[in-house]
DNA sequence: TAGATTGTTAATCGATTAACAATC
DNA sequence: TAGATTGTTAATCGATTAACAATC
């Protein structure tokens, strides 16, 4: 009974916040919720939670809600995350080794398999018990491993170079820390960008606009 | 001329973005640019760009289209970038110190005033010209220097804390690296999170989709 | 001038919200 | 049963796109 037929971006980037919201009420020992509390706790409304998931299916109960543990499980379902996606890190500085140390892949259904940097201080090391090889053996080793995320945390310089040599090899996904817009063939890859510069201009704006609204006096023409 | 009545979030996220890329044009050496130019390399339509700009004023020229330093220089304005805002870390792990090693603060208008942690192999130490403070002194900072925004890269139990923390000495920006979601009063602050975890279910939403379009044959009920 | 491109209003499209019968 | 809450269609709202007069 999927609807899927074509799922806009705005419901597909909720997605991942009902997983984590859901993640949070499983922990607290939550066990049921309706769509009006869950909008409560994550600012929407109950139809558009009802409306989002009535793209993939049909997770509730009339007159009883959400069963917190199956609906996470379900949207974990949509997300792809039971698919058991492999992950390399390209660019072992301390970014890199920030998000190997921090973000918990397998806690979330990923397997970090190796790191590759070009140091020889790094190379031959290992990072939370990944091993850390030299990028020049990178294509050697996605041909022997099927790996579909590339972390993408080397030096701007390299970004474009790398991404190039991860997708040519057949790397699915890449998520790209460099700053760098990757020009790429959406029928090869897809790349997910995390721009924090972007981030924190909004937040000046945001920030901005409260100091205007602080002081409103001075608000004619310049 | 002013018009900004209300601006879309989805117009304030865009801005940025056409940030960076007339950064880039601009470091091109590219004088002038046209919307529908402009749109081509940023996957949006000229009239979309000019609708967006048409939100804060005129910038352009019929006939001509933008000059791209100029136009720059305006958006700039628009996010608040001139006005110097100061920042301080919190947090000086891999990440806090990835992002201030990396980050090009005042590069882009920010000056990076000073960490703090807990840690007494960091505190007193100078991380890219900065000093690192003792998290104990926080306050005593925070009353004698202005500060607009405070980056959030302590480990995940103390987000709530130190964001709390942040706001009662009346920091207004936080931009928060923690994946907690912080609670707090929009009255009194603005809080702008970074999500690693929602970024990397999205890219892997994305990745099965494709996946599920290789091999369309078993679409079937399960 | 003729051609190009903006600023700006109007039309369209898509996403969010409202409503309500179905049903637990 | 009565009350609650879903799934789902319809109505509304807002954002994007189209159109075009103004003008460089």
């Amino acid at each position: 009974m999927k609807r899927n037929s074509k799922v806009s971006t705005a419901v597909i980037r909720r997605l991942p916040r009902y997983y984590r919201q859901l993640s949070e009420l499983l922990e607290a020992g939550t066990v049921r919720i309706s769509s009006s509390a869950l909008g409560r706790t994550m600012g929407l409304t109950a139809s558009q939670i009802r409306q989002d998931l009535f793209c993939f299916g049909e997770f509730g109960q009339q007159g009883y809600g959400y069963k917190v543990e199956s609906l996470r499980e379900e949207i974990g379902e949509i997300l792809g995350l039971s698919r058991g996606h492999t992950v390399v890190v390209l660019g072992v500085g301390n970014l890199g080794r920030a998000i190997m140390e921090n973000f918990r892949f397998s806690h979330n259904g990923f397997t970090l398999l190796a790191a590759f940097d070009v140091s020889e201080r790094i190379v031959g090391t290992e990072v939370m018990g990944v091993p850390v090889y030299h990028a020049d053996t990178l294509e050697t080793y996605l041909a022997a491993h099927r790996v579909d995320v590339g972390v993408l945390t080397v030096p701007i310089s390299e970004a474009q170079t790398m991404g190039d040599r991860l997708i040519e090899a057949g790397v699915p996904g890449i998520w790209n820390f460099t700053n760098y817009e990757i020009t790429y063939d959406p029928a090869r890859a897809v790349v997910e960008s995390v721009h924090f510069l972007d981030s924190l201009l909004a937040l000046c704006y945001m920030i901005s606009q409260r100091e205007d609204a602080a002081r409103p006096e001075n608000e004619a023409e310049t």
